[in-house]
DNA sequence: TAGGTTACGCACTCAAAGGTGCCTACTTCC
DNA sequence: GGAAGTAGGCACCTTTGAGTGCGTAACCTA
């Protein structure tokens, strides 16, 4: 069969397995807000746990930590417990994660220029064939 | 409720809609074979549908309609029907398209220099807690 | 003593993305 | 006459990403 070849294909495809890391519905909001701050202007700092549930809101508790706990296996976070007097935890890019937040912006500078392209030609087409 | 909140604000961010865009499965396959030719190394080419078809080994043919015909939808590839002996229809990146797979270049740099450090970190996070 | 906060874990559920198989209409080749 | 290629449509099924709800262990406050 083509389906062992076409697996192999992509699972050796780096930027398939980059898209497959990045695309996950939370993913780019938590590197947006450790790449630069809660106002995503700022710079990059450590921000706790409760504070990303404040910011993304919307995100459940468990998509949540099963997104912060990928993102740190992967290396692009660390995740550091403070001894306060609740348990806090504090969640940080690595320099692997910052590298990837620069080039993200790449992608969302040409988002920002032409996503309005595609949806306009996206109900002309719908408009069209109606 | 957060969520009609949460709900507008995923709707209004522009990163968000391109990944949504370009993270189906096949469609950077088609976009690099159409930027750069079945070697993805080549200029930009129209190609058939027989020949992607041959080209992405693995691709069921209701995939690759469905993908081709939400990429003509968005403006980013045209499909022209070629009136041969039997009728074949030919496809190719538009100018938007292309700008679009020029973007995704940074992006498959990044993979490619990076996601190695990414599965290094993986499989030692797995290897520690086991 | 009851209740709230912090940072989760676990079980269940649901919708959507993707895959499989079968069908068409036309033509040319064997 | 039958097989094969070209570009799909349609119905059904499975897998996976994401959401909901409930429980927890520690501590503090009222």
């Amino acid at each position: 069969m083509d389906k062992a070849e076409y697996n192999a294909f992509l699972s050796a495809c780096p930027s398939h397995k980059l898209l497959e890391r990045i695309s996950g519905k939370w993913v780019a909001l938590i590197l947006s807000a450790l790449g630069s701050g809660p106002d995503c202007a700022g710079q990059p700092r450590a921000m706790r746990y409760s504070e990303l549930s404040r910011l993304l809101a919307g995100v459940s508790q468990k998509m949540l930590t099963q997104t912060l706990r990928s993102l740190e296996r992967d290396g692009l976070i660390t995740r550091t417990v403070v001894a306060t007097v609740p348990v806090t935890v504090s969640y940080e890019l690595t320099e692997l994660g910052l590298s990837l937040f620069t080039m993200m912006r790449g992608l969302k500078l040409w988002a920002q220029t032409h996503m309005d392209d595609v949806f306009t030609n996206r109900v002309a087409y719908d408009n069209a064939s109606a």
